[in-house]
RNA sequence: GGCAGGUUACCCAAGCGGCCAAAGGGAGCUGACUGUAAAUCAGUUGCGCAAGCUACGGGGGUUCGAAUCCCUCACCUGCCA
């Protein structure tokens, strides 16, 4: 921590990354994170294999209060992933309770690479499965439900917009902001908890439980929400071809991961430094500039795309994906690569297997998943977005043969301007 | 439980007996221009080299011919109870 960050109060800090959208009284939020520690709690839900982009927002919030001196609960809902947050986009198909679990536990993995969970100020980890799966359905709407007033519970905006809707919305649904709620109260009642944080759709959830901690501890808590990350050219963020950005190295590769964003747009290139690194001011403005007056060099990309892919991946992994990038982004013939070099680049790219006897391209290019299947793979030689080892193909027939192979083992299979995968001779 | 409406490709949505592998929009993909950016313009988007095959919620039927008509099942929604 640099000096200046003492006197810059966290939650300005926090404004100025964009990291803030609402929150409770700020003045009483703010008094309360400069009076000493506070507990904070996020919670993520099971609802995939993965932690996504989304979540990222969350986890870099967290880590920044952590850091700051607060305490943080991460909370993995276990219960709450079993009922599904109410979505604009329809009802949610329930997954097994078998499926929840397991991927409660992945998600518990991959939280604690952005928390400290040992030394002076460990998080902790909270599961809401631990205090509702034996809570009886009675006590919970004596106890729970008595404080919640159904006119509030309707005028929820996505509640009152599904009702609207032509699918219209269960009572499973429907009852999940006072699951939601009841978890910050149990926070509340075991750890101290007197801040919950999420993204800006969940304000509502997280009012839920301000709401209830004041009628059934009459006591004051908070609630601070982060801004919908956006793109200045109005499409949504990180979305991409094989859907969101996951997190888990099994579902993105990590080369995958710092491909998208080191193609960040110049116009969101500034703000997603201050979001999504720890980056100082002095360090992001001298980045800012360099977008201005040097932005074919893209810096600015390759600092933000360097930073958090070693966040999520670590120091080795991202060493490995920029060292790849170079090589196979880099203007230098990819023949002209020495084999420890392309062998390291072509590691983290999707691969096909070279067979012994003679095979069609296209073949190789379906095999690897840069197309859906043979059909796309001719339209996309004849629309010529492929090329080998950066030469393109022009006969949708074409066949791969051995003297393209570079060290007689891989070939290197680019489809449009950045979509790579290497087609590999089985090594005998 | 009753009545009404709905289920079309990645999404929205047209089509209501042949000219439908299915309009239009969105989204995606590719090319040109670039800086692995944006914008713009052009092409393209069921499977198959092709003949052809499979498709309009599932099943059955009418018909020379069905996404389109009939029956039935499933699911969704609304109103009423």
């Amino acid at each position: 921590m640099t000096t200046k960050e003492h006197v810059v109060h966290i939650l300005d800090e926090l404004r100025w990354r964009g990291l803030v959208a609402q929150s409770t009284d700020e003045q009483a939020l703010r008094d309360a994170l400069e009076s000493g520690p506070v507990t904070v709690y996020c919670g993520f839900d099971p609802t995939a294999p993965s932690l996504h982009h989304g979540h990222l927002v969350q986890l870099v919030l967290l880590r920044h209060l952590q850091r700051s001196g607060h305490r943080v609960l991460a909370l993995v809902g276990g219960a709450t992933g079993m009922i599904g947050d109410p979505r604009m986009s329809g009802e949610r198909v329930l997954n097994s309770k078998e499926t929840v679990a397991e991927w409660v536990e992945r998600l518990r993995a991959q939280i604690s690479r952005f928390l400290d969970f040992d030394g002076d100020n460990p998080a902790r980890m909270v599961n809401n499965l631990d205090w509702t799966a034996e809570l009886s359905a009675i006590d919970f709407l004596r106890d729970i439900g008595k404080h919640y007033r159904l006119g509030t519970m309707l005028a929820k905006d996505t509640v009152a917009r599904r009702l609207a809707s032509d699918e219209g919305i269960s009572f499973t649904e429907f009852s999940y902001q006072i699951l939601q709620g009841l978890d910050y109260l149990e926070l509340n009642r075991r750890y101290g908890c007197t801040l919950q944080t999420g993204g800006n759709d969940q304000w509502g959830n997280l009012l839920s439980g301000v709401e209830l901690i004041r009628k059934a501890e009459q006591t004051g808590v908070h609630a601070l929400t982060t801004p919908l990350i956006t793109k200045s050219d109005g499409t949504k963020f990180g979305k991409t071809e094989g859907g969101a950005v996951w997190l888990a190295p099994d579902m993105m590769t990590p080369y995958a991961f710092y491909q998208f964003w080191i193609n960040t747009d110049d116009a969101d290139v500034v703000g997603y430094l201050k979001t999504f690194t720890f980056r100082t001011r002095e360090e992001v403005e001298e980045l800012e500039r360099a977008v201005v007056e040097r932005p074919h060099a893209r810096e600015a990309q390759r600092v933000l795309a360097g930073d958090v892919t070693t966040l999520v991946h670590g120091r080795a992994a991202t060493d490995a994906v920029v060292a790849a990038s170079q090589a196979l982004f880099g203007r230098g013939d990819l023949a002209e690569l020495d084999e420890s070099t392309l062998a390291a680049a072509v590691a983290e790219l999707p691969r096909a297997v070279v067979p012994e006897e003679p095979v069609q391209v296209i073949d190789l290019l379906a095999e690897a998943g840069l197309v859906a299947g043979r059909g796309a793979g001719r339209r996309a030689v004849a629309e010529g977005g492929v090329s080998i080892n950066n030469v393109r193909v022009t006969d949708p027939d074409a066949l791969l043969d051995a003297s393209q192979l570079l060290h007689g083992r891989w070939a290197v299979l680019r489809r449009g301007k950045r979509t790579l995968a290497v087609a590999e001779a089985v090594s005998g």
